[in-house]
RNA sequence: GGCCCCAUAGUCUAGCGGUUAGGACGCCGGCCUCUCACGCCGGAAUCCGGGGUUCAAGUCCCCGUGGGGUCACCA
């Protein structure tokens, strides 16, 4: 039975969605910022945005812009964010440092942490010792029995250091987490979590309890892998006396094989499912239909239906596989309602408008007669995956076994991910740089790049083409491509 | 391995003590039709196992088993 649509006023709902910009716009942040969304405007409360930017290694400059296109792509729009500004801003965590800061010395003064000197190496053969002794994995309170006034002194005096939790070392930590139940969780099973790093950034942990407290989040809505670390936020909570949002960990979504989705498994960047023509909105009702129902046998329906009908008990916690055979489908659903004229503007939205289309020409122009051969010598511009039998017997290395060869395209695959610019000159400098390493030929190795982009052996110039098709069917083709030489007797 | 979460067809799910276990994707067959697709009709396919509780268990409890997550100066 769907629940009531009306609620009793209560205290006003504010939900947040915080990915860190670390790589492409994941499809499941799209999957929590959906439920965060739709909660919230079922509640009439607010949707906030917060970019969680403390890690400065891995932080990317270009993947927040990319984040925020592909959320808004999706039509999760959000009251608050870093660029729609708010009340509770920054909303990027690496404009708030001097937060966090203050915040960790806040619990060092209070004695709910501590600093340490440990130096990484101590704490990875500390780590080692204790796999090899397979003891329990944790921290082993070294600094903390420090002199506090000592520590203090080292700390001020510009010694390398980090601020650790001081978990407590016995009783029951528990987790009222609103779908599960209680979660108990003994004191021994946590350890004294990092809270501010070395460099002065916070860690995911302090960070986000801070910054939920003071941005006044509710609710917090997040995924089942955060569940286990969530009595350090607990803790945190109760060291700093501020009261607990109420949690919801929904659960993951899964490859075929059931393991948390990953992109060696799946495509899982929302702009590859862009690319392939897949409809927001269709993307979003497939979402929502993973780990929710709407009820009375309904599957199709619109963002704003959701909002209307959501209610927790609806939502199941089983870990959804992400089957992109039903995606297609509902894709499908909603592709044949459009009328001709809005197809015809989903297409040249897609990948049939002008821009993309001088790229494409700029390519192939030397190599046509007649304005008719421009659609055959293109096509694999504007398709998804191929069909490699054609050319079979030609996708391999010589004297390369057929493993060895999805290996090392799988591997360069993965370097292409460390290109700053998806452009034709640095997938070149990557592709030769890694041809040197491997001490393969290039000639090889373009050829078998090109046959698997393209599913040709002749084709315009390799990397160019690769730029121009984009970085997610590139990438999705070169992995196909790599199953398929591997598949092959 | 420790801890935690989860468990209805291959997949997404409905079910909230009494049902011929419902719907959807995919698959198979048929109809429609100049072909294909759409559409329509039909079909095969599921309660992980074992103990309890109960007149009655897919539904509640326990134990297994299986799957997953997590154990970083990453989020």
């Amino acid at each position: 039975m769907p629940g009531h649509s009306s609620h009793a006023p209560q205290a006003p709902v504010r939900v947040r969605v915080a990915p860190s910009p670390t790589g492409d716009p994941h499809v499941g942040t799209a999957y929590i910022a959906l439920f965060n969304y739709v909660f919230a405007k079922s509640r009439g409360g607010a949707f906030v945005l917060r970019i969680e930017d403390t890690d400065r290694s891995r932080s990317r400059a270009d993947s927040e812009r990319q984040i925020i296109d592909a959320l808004r792509w999706l039509g999760l729009t959000w009251d608050e964010g870093p660029d729609v500004g708010g009340a509770a801003g920054p909303y990027r965590q690496s404009e708030r440092s001097e937060t966090y800061r203050e915040h960790a010395a806040m619990l060092v003064d209070r004695g709910s942490a501590y600093p340490c000197f440990c130096t990484a190496e101590r704490l990875a053969e500390l780590r080692e010792r204790q796999k090899a002794e397979k003891a329990t994995l944790g921290y082993d309170g070294a600094c903390r029995a420090l002199d506090p006034e000592r520590a203090r002194e080292r700390a001020r005096a510009g010694e390398s250091h980090t601020i650790r939790l001081a978990a407590p070392q016995s009783g029951v930590i528990t987790v009222d987490d609103e779908l599960r139940g209680r979660v108990e969780i003994s004191a021994e099973q946590i350890d004294d979590q990092v809270l501010l790093k070395s460099d002065g950034f916070p860690t995911y942990h302090l960070a986000n309890v801070v910054d939920d407290h003071l941005m006044e989040i509710s609710h917090v809505i997040r995924a089942e892998e955060w569940i286990s670390s969530t009595p350090k936020h607990v803790l945190l909570y109760e060291a700093f006396g501020w009261p607990q949002p109420t949690w919801f960990h929904m659960p993951l979504l899964r490859n075929k094989d059931k393991s948390k989705i990953s992109k060696r498994k799946n495509p899982v960047s929302i702009n590859y499912y862009r690319d392939a023509g897949i409809l927001p909105r269709a993307l979003l009702n497939f979402l929502g239909v993973l780990g929710w129902s709407y009820g009375d046998d309904i599957e199709k329906f619109t963002l704003a239906e959701m909002v209307e009908r959501f209610t927790w008990d609806r939502v199941s916690l089983g870990g959804p596989v992400f089957d992109t055979d039903k995606l297609r489908w509902m894709n499908e659903q909603y592709l044949h309602e459009l009328s001709h004229e809005e197809l015809v503007d989903a297409l040249l939205d897609w990948r049939l408008g002008r821009e993309h289309l001088v790229r494409v020409a700029e390519l192939v122009r030397e190599r046509i007669k007649q304005l008719n051969e421009f659609i055959p010598a293109t096509a694999f511009f504007f398709s998804g995956d191929l069909d490699y039998e054609p050319v079979a017997d030609k996708l391999h290395i010589p004297e390369t076994p057929n493993k060895d060869v999805k290996k090392a395209i799988l591997e360069l695959v993965e370097r292409y991910e460390q290109a700053e610019e998806w452009r034709a000159s640095e997938l070149e400098s990557i592709s030769r740089g890694f041809c040197e390493d491997k001490g393969l030929k290039t000639k090889h190795v373009f050829m078998l790049l090109r046959l698997g982009t393209t599913g040709r052996k002749a084709s315009p110039p390799l990397f160019e083409t690769m730029a121009v098709l984009g970085k997610e069917l590139t990438r999705r083709r070169l992995r196909q491509a790599a199953d398929f030489i591997a598949a092959k007797k």
